[in-house]
DNA sequence: GCAAATACCTACCGAGTGGTAGGCGACAAC
DNA sequence: GTTGTCGCCTACCACTCGGTAGGTATTTGC
């Protein structure tokens, strides 16, 4: 299938002017999304401000308004943009017959080079666990199907026997996930650190795979 | 030996007026305190106000910056008072004779009694990895203290056969403290939730610690 | 009861916030 | 090449931010 572009990727269906006609247009919401990842990863969504973001960008702030009306709607279209990325490396794994396990470490493995990327999901998924916060509902769901997955995975393992003893799938898939997130934090801080010292956070997990499945 | 009272704990040595001298004002700096703890927990550091915080306390907001001087300052405040508070219950389990890690997990059961406490620490760690910001250094020696500390303990429990083959102590305590905070996230996002699909953080912590230890 | 320190207030500052109004030039379809 | 759309700007809005100035009232040690 021909890959989608970001723009297809990023514009939802036109809101107010039709965006995402004009080339231009198209290339400066991406500029702006991938400025906005890096101002939302460094001080999270409350602490960024459009004029950096904007100014960053090399647009006027009212500029970027254009293109996203609102404050939230630039988050909402930052993650969209994200969860195209990602997802796409992802389901590419899977559809090489990699491992479901396998193919999660690998997009930590990826991460570990990409620092806003994890500073994005590290600020934002701990903002968003008020409920009036805009990410709220994405980071919700978001949650609940690497879970329902995760235990899917485990489940279909159990039955084959391919756990180790006293290991309870739902459980075991929860861990998993908040094992991934809780890395982030400790590998962020290594950043100060020497690169010797950083935390490997695929190691990590694969560490813990290694204990509950045989 | 005498606990320490609150404001002996809050208040360092006196910088500009001589704080904590009077009565009144050692109260007012201790209200001002859990109140700031809820409203960084809501909205993080960035997020929060001072007169937001100042007017939940009852007082004016230059009358919360009488007591302390600036917005950082009330942030170390915080920090100082919570570690104080939870240091003192886990370090009476341990002198109890309570094991280090059973002590670690009775910390994680009463958290799931103290939403704002979880919070706090969720929005402010990840808040934190900026090196910038002024809880970076709190975090990043709680996390080297944390970390160090349990590997210890999982090097003495090593040398005892006290673990799980192929257990390597300074990666398991690291996992620990990751799983730990990983979990934080996804028991407050529980929280929208039926009670009966809230999150059990301590289980999760126990069942990490019965695949690791023997 | 007096003096000194503390507690805390109103008023204000400059800077920054998200968002709006209205214009103007570049672009693209016809 | 005209016409309507789009991209993006300057100027401005009301509001909030952390922090300061300088005052009054309360508390305390003596």
């Amino acid at each position: 299938m021909p890959a989608k572009t970001t723009a297809e990727a990023v514009n939802g269906p036109a809101v107010g002017p039709a965006r995402g006609r004009y080339a231009k247009g198209r290339a400066k919401r991406s500029e702006i999304i991938e400025t906005a990842i890096l101002a939302f990863a460094e001080v999270g969504y409350h602490g960024a401000s459009l004029r950096d973001i904007s100014a960053r960008a090399g647009i006027s702030h009212p500029g970027l308004l254009h293109h996203f009306p609102t404050k939230a709607a630039l988050l909402e279209a930052v993650l969209e943009y994200r969860d195209t990325v990602d997802g796409e490396a992802f389901r590419e794994d899977r559809a090489r017959g990699t491992d479901y396990f396998e193919a999660l470490v690998r997009i930590v493995e990826r991460n570990q080079v990409r620092r806003p990327l994890v500073e994005l999901f590290a600020a934002l998924s701990t903002e968003a666990t008020t409920p009036e916060h805009p990410a709220h509902e994405f980071f919700s769901r978001r949650y609940d199907r690497l879970v329902r997955e995760s235990t899917e995975q485990l489940t279909e393992r159990a039955a084959g026997g391919g756990l180790a003893p006293g290991v309870e799938p739902a459980q075991a898939a929860r861990s998993i996930i908040a094992l991934m997130d809780g890395l982030q934090v400790q590998w962020l801080l290594s950043f100060d650190g020497p690169r010797s010292e950083r935390v490997d956070m695929a190691a990590h997990v694969r560490a813990y795979l290694a204990l509950i499945l045989r």
